[in-house]
DNA sequence: TATTGTTATACTCTATAACTATA
DNA sequence: TATAGTTATAGAGTATAACAATA
């Protein structure tokens, strides 16, 4: 007992820690999301604002309700962050003819030119994590894994 | 441009985000980590508490530092985290002989038995995991994969 | 000077309840 | 009644700065 391969930081037993999908899952998606964060914080853009240009570019005129379950993103938390994008002129709320109570979402040019901007951010840190997993791992297969494991 | 397969939620298009690796770790991590924070929740015990647990049970008399580095924890932020553990008599902090700046931490017999029990629920979680990956994926070198990405 | 633990504090992300205006 | 957006608020989790005691 106690006597396992010490892996992990230094002197300290991991105890099996270490070696748990769980953790392991955690500590990867950790290591993606800061470079992800780091790669857009240039652009004034985090992740979620990104990824919402992104859906919001690939259905214009778009509900926030819709965007928000696209993402993840509860509407009552969405309301914060498109008042940003819609400050900075990134984004339009319009005016919905059939239903007065939503808005219809879209890009203005300065969003798609921004966006064209994350893009390129966005393909430099997928570049890097696909030049560290290289031919090591078959990418179409990792996220096959991964989309099982999301449905737990 | 924008005729790509509608997947994801309904009729939105997801943009290629459901194609891409780092939002696919995020689903999967936080569906793997809402899973582990109900199978501990009847415990009373939040993920990192039960880490903090299995740490110290390793490695009794280590300092708070050394867990904190171990976990990925500032030390700043694992004082509250202890005093918890110390106060309903889980852990106990004692004294260092050479050291009088740092405490040595230990697993009290309730929290050796209430270790046993998160190792319980914690090994209900990766049976469930396991079930679901199956003989679909080697979990070795999903590990493998999941320490290369973290390296990032 | 550096290290360990601590306190206070702030910031982000996420979650809930309640309101409004529309449908 | 139900839905879309909004506001206010609260709770985690995490981050920084500064301090006391000790090395």
């Amino acid at each position: 007992m106690g006597s396992k391969r010490k892996t992990g930081v230094g002197e300290v037993d991991m105890a099996g820690l270490d070696r748990q999908v769980g953790f392991l899952l955690r500590l990867a998606q950790v290591a993606v999301f800061n470079d992800l964060i780091g790669s857009l914080k240039p652009l004034g853009l985090r992740p979620s604002d990104y990824s919402a240009l992104l859906v919001i570019a690939a259905n214009p005129g778009l509900k926030q309700q819709l965007v928000g379950d696209a993402l993840g993103i509860q509407r009552t938390n969405l309301v914060g962050l498109l008042d940003d994008l819609v400050q900075r002129g990134l984004v339009t709320r319009s005016v919905v003819p059939g239903d007065r109570r939503s808005w219809a979402l879209a890009l203005t040019d300065g969003g798609q030119a921004m966006l064209a901007e994350a893009r390129k951010a966005h393909a430099g840190h997928e570049a890097k994590l696909q030049s560290l997993l290289g031919d090591k791992v078959d990418q179409a297969t990792l996220r096959d894994v991964l989309k099982l494991i999301s449905s737990l």
